[in-house]
DNA sequence: AAGATATAGTGTATCTCGTACGGAGTTAGA
DNA sequence: TCTAACTCCGTACGAGATACACTATATCTT
């Protein structure tokens, strides 16, 4: 068949699809390690203290030695979005729709767990093994449950992007009070009641009003996204009734 | 009631207003004249061609009389993804449904007129003028028709985030032919053929099969894009009749 | 063994950008 | 007229990514 299409260089070395040669000294690194450090980097002071410099000199290695492994600063960041996702999780007995909400959970977990993520592309297509893997599970799931393939990946993309906007939102507020203050839930609420005036802007104004955007502890945060995870759900089950209907 | 916070830069120059003083040379330029030349540039090249300097340059002034009216390239970004939101739909006589179905559609339109809007945090919160009115009459349709302000807030941010994910898929998909190749969706379909094992991914190799990843022609996207708002708008009717049922 | 050759790691040099700083010209109010 | 507030500009600095050339090393070939 030889329809071997080169691999961009980054993909191959996530897949571990290195030509392994013999010649010279072997790697003292991995790209597994380096990213595992990045991760370390950017989890603790933000993506933006994640420097190839400082990747390295973690790593107790010079600045470009990195790039014997990686071919830019875009394809790291790359890597490090794969090696950053968990396992997804297991199907096990579980129902399509309790799977599919535990699925939509812990893909909310990990991103709220690694902010950084949310800064890099959250939304571009999987080519890792590791979301590739998420992505798997849940068309299994999905198939499973007697949609067609078509259907499963539009559904499943919808739900990891209900995910991602979550994450987002309570990445947003929960901000902390870093700078000149109005960050946060709160800081936001005031931003709005100041510019907000109710006749260019009657429904945000109501909703203000209404203390819809007032302080909202963790347990709300987790009931607002059973909330609309719910509804999701909702219309997954309509369809695939639909579908049953058809063809039982 | 003086709860006068003082407002960050960038908001208050969003909304107009700053406080006009009248000493010194009038200025030059607008953030209004700034941001259009800014969005241009992001049209053409690329937000990677948005630089202090490039935008100065086309306004035929110094790179440093930018920092008379945004106080960082950020601000400049913040304003820019303002400045680039159209007017939304009006609502006229549309139920919900068929409004929030338009909303959401031209949300994801403009969203790939500009592509680089999804490289700038899509999913923040919304602080300017004109992205605050989109907020604004979801609400207000959805106060409308009977949901609570905060569930209608979770509603919005779920279709805005749906908007976004639909226009990340479609710029990832229709990826230009730019470098080494393996871009937009028959490349990613070929590279996931090559990835893919059946055994770790039983899922994925049977959506490839089954041709789901195959070519997808403009009105296929369109048609997906249907399909996965159909889905959600279901979902909201059928909480909107739970609602009314409730309280008639 | 003795090359020959491919590879890993490093130091230095560039290049691109954002932005701090200070100065010069400008206009309205005192 | 003097001065304060302001606009705009030129220059300088500094951060950070990366190209390049070089050295050291380990394997393959003869």
């Amino acid at each position: 068949m030889g329809s071997e299409q080169k691999l961009p260089t980054v993909i191959a070395q996530m897949w571990g699809r290195k030509p392994v040669s013999r010649r010279g000294p072997s790697p003292g690194l991995t790209l597994g390690r380096i990213t595992d450090v990045a991760i370390e980097i950017a989890d603790a002071e933000g993506l933006a203290g994640v420097r190839m410099s400082s990747v390295a000199a973690r790593l107790g290695v010079s600045t470009m030695s990195l790039y014997g492994y990686v071919t830019s600063k875009d394809d790291l960041l790359t890597a490090m979005v794969d090696a950053a996702a968990p396992d997804p999780p297991e199907p096990g007995t579980l129902t399509w729709r309790e799977y599919l909400a535990l699925w939509a959970r812990a893909n909310r977990d990990f991103l709220s767990g690694h902010p950084w993520l949310l800064e890099v592309s959250p939304l571009t297509p999987p080519t890792g093994p590791r979301t590739l893997r998420w992505l798997d599970r849940a068309l299994t799931v999905l198939a499973g449950a007697g949609l067609a393939a078509a259907e499963a990946i539009n559904i499943t993309s919808t739900l990891s992007a209900y995910a991602v906007s979550a994450a987002t939102l309570q990445s947003a507020m929960s901000g902390t009070v870093d700078e000149a203050g109005p960050e946060g839930l709160a800081g936001y609420t005031a931003l709005l009641t100041q510019l907000v005036d109710a006749s260019s802007y009657p429904g945000l104004a109501a909703a203000l009003e209404s203390g819809a955007f007032g302080a909202a502890p963790d347990w709300v945060e987790e009931a607002d996204f059973t909330f609309g995870l719910t509804l999701l759900l909702d219309g997954i089950e309509a369809l695939i009734a639909r579908r049953k209907e058809t063809e039982p």
